[in-house]
DNA sequence: CACCAGGCAGTGC
DNA sequence: GCACTGCATGGT
């Protein structure tokens, strides 16, 4: 399949990115870290800054073919069906380690729209726009990062900043070492559970197998998928976790029932 | 006032 | 190993 299965806002909203802003209409996105910043606009009629771009063709994974994967999946249940039907067009993102590490930090027992607005003033206060590098939270007080709303989580950023910038944790080495060494090196420092170690490695690692199980998915599979796991949804399961998880997020399924 | 949000560390058993 | 609790902060 081409980049035209791409849905900018369904892709934007599953809750896999924090640096974006607009509304059906007009997209702004931001990505990398400190001096590597890269802003976009683009919007869903025209792609072609997406597609004209290899750092943005890549960062939106055109290169991926979805199509095979949903079919795949929608013939594993109606469920699992009625998910990849409902938003067909998202994708998982090919988002920075550092920043995508950070940012699920920062997304513990939080909800989308403070995540959001934390990683926005951190990035103003030591990005000047970028995310910011490791070195400036290696520096960072902790004081600063409560008052920018980190609250408990302000320590957990700058021991894990400590971590990469020592070598404990070698980001590049995330992306081809065995998954569950991967998440053996993330889960030993302080911050890191299982939850945030499998947001980091799939959506800033592209580890697609990893399947991260936060309060919606543990709905999601409690409901649907009694007395299973991940394993129903072969190798690329964090996939079918993005599709499921914005459906159950969204879809109006848990709205006002028995969680 | 309570409860929740893309959880985790600490404690007790 | 599993169950329970406190945690910063802002929204409902």
């Amino acid at each position: 399949m081409t980049s035209d299965e791409l849905n900018l806002k369904d892709t934007l909203q599953s809750g896999q990115c924090f640096r974006f802003s607009g509304r059906d209409g007009v997209w702004t996105v931001k990505a990398g870290v400190g001096e590597n910043l890269r802003v976009l606009t683009v919007s869903q009629d025209d792609l072609s800054p997406i597609e004209n771009d290899p750092f943005w063709a890549h960062f939106f994974d055109l290169g991926t073919d979805y199509g095979a994967l949903k079919q795949y999946f929608s013939g594993l249940s109606p469920v699992m069906a009625q998910a990849c039907s409902y938003a067909p067009g998202i994708r998982i993102l090919n988002q920075d380690p550092w920043e995508a590490l950070c940012s699920f930090v920062v997304s513990q027992n939080n909800n989308i729209k403070r995540i959001m607005g934390i990683i926005d003033r951190m990035c103003a206060f030591y990005g000047g726009g970028g995310f910011p590098t490791v070195r400036s939270l290696v520096d960072a007080r902790e004081d600063d990062l409560r008052m920018l709303g980190l609250g408990f989580r302000a320590p957990y950023i700058v021991n894990i900043a400590r971590a990469v910038y020592e070598g404990e944790i070698r980001l590049d080495d995330l992306k081809t070492m065995p998954v569950d060494d991967a998440r053996a090196v993330l889960m030993k420092v302080k911050g890191i559970g299982p939850k945030v170690a499998d947001c980091a490695l799939l959506f800033g690692c592209h580890r697609l197998d990893c399947f991260p199980m936060d309060v919606w998915m543990k709905r999601v599979m409690a409901t649907f998928f009694p007395g299973q796991d991940k394993d129903i949804f072969g190798p690329c399961a964090g996939v079918a976790q993005q599709y499921l998880f914005h459906y159950a997020r969204t879809g109006g399924y848990f709205d006002d029932k028995e969680k």
